[in-house]
DNA sequence: TTGTATGCAAAAGGTTTGCAATGAT
DNA sequence: ATCATTGCAAACCTTTTGCATACAA
């Protein structure tokens, strides 16, 4: 998606259109891997003076509120145990953040080609969507999807 | 896995058997969701006086490491993001640690049954495995599988 | 007895927040 | 002109680490 694309999306929700915001969306956009907030804040700090690291953070969040980016799931630094090895799959609520488990077996689709030679050893799907819970009581506040901690 | 077998296990590798592994190991096992490390010491810290945080984060990552248990992906605190709204899938190099995107469209299974009625909207899949790089140098160590920051 | 694990407390990260100033519409 | 966003710095919370002691084998 161009910045054209991002300025009118932010312009259809009365989402002010600021610098900071078209710089890390940009970052963001040309990267391949899967940054961190402060990954982007390192890599705009030296060419944006000024830029607070804050900022980036709540950048962050608000693309996420616009749908032009969404967070990924890593088993990083908050990090969630789960003492079941074997394979199961995750069920995701996008709403509040909940992860269920999923004891079922689902026949794995196998890629034809990947991009690397890669080993792979098993495999397990993550359905997103939202959790009986978030059904039924609130709707979805657009500007704050799985809020954490 | 029993009580026994996770005595057993830890005998295998040379691992002492102490209270407080076998504790954290009991409770991430009678859990159903998927509790960071500090929810599991808040939970028994209570019943165990003088159990401390540092050794609930330690008891786990050794159990990690001896496969009693297992980092599950989660989109957490040190959130990682992506630009890519679209469906695509992940290989995540159970080594290194590295998430490495999938451009590929997969046939996604159907789950027959859901726990609770969830509504799923959309479905990834994460390969786990070796990537390219870690399977040509070093020899994984079972002690340190993912690490982080 | 020997080597590893633990507790404690301090340090190190990473993320969020209050508030005044700035800036987009 | 108006209201949301930003920068700054402090607060907060989570995770890691150093070192002396305790403990499993």
């Amino acid at each position: 998606m161009l910045k054209q694309d991002f300025e009118q999306r932010c312009r259809e929700r009365g989402v002010p259109v600021t610098w900071q915001r078209s710089a890390v969306y940009e970052a963001l956009w040309a990267r391949e891997d899967h940054p961190t907030a402060d990954d982007l804040y390192e890599e705009l700090a030296p060419k944006l003076p000024g830029l607070s690291r804050a900022t980036v953070y709540r950048v962050l969040e608000t693309l996420v509120g616009l749908g032009l980016a969404s967070r990924v799931a890593h088993p990083g630094a908050a990090a969630r145990f789960d003492a079941e090895t074997g394979n199961h799959h995750h069920l995701l609520c996008s709403s509040c953040g909940r992860l269920i488990d999923l004891e079922a077996v689902l026949p794995i689709p196998v890629p034809s080609a990947l991009p690397e030679a890669f080993d792979i050893q098993d495999a397990s799907v993550y359905f997103r969507g939202t959790c009986a819970l978030c059904r039924e009581t609130r709707a979805p506040d657009p500007r704050s999807t799985s809020k954490r901690r």
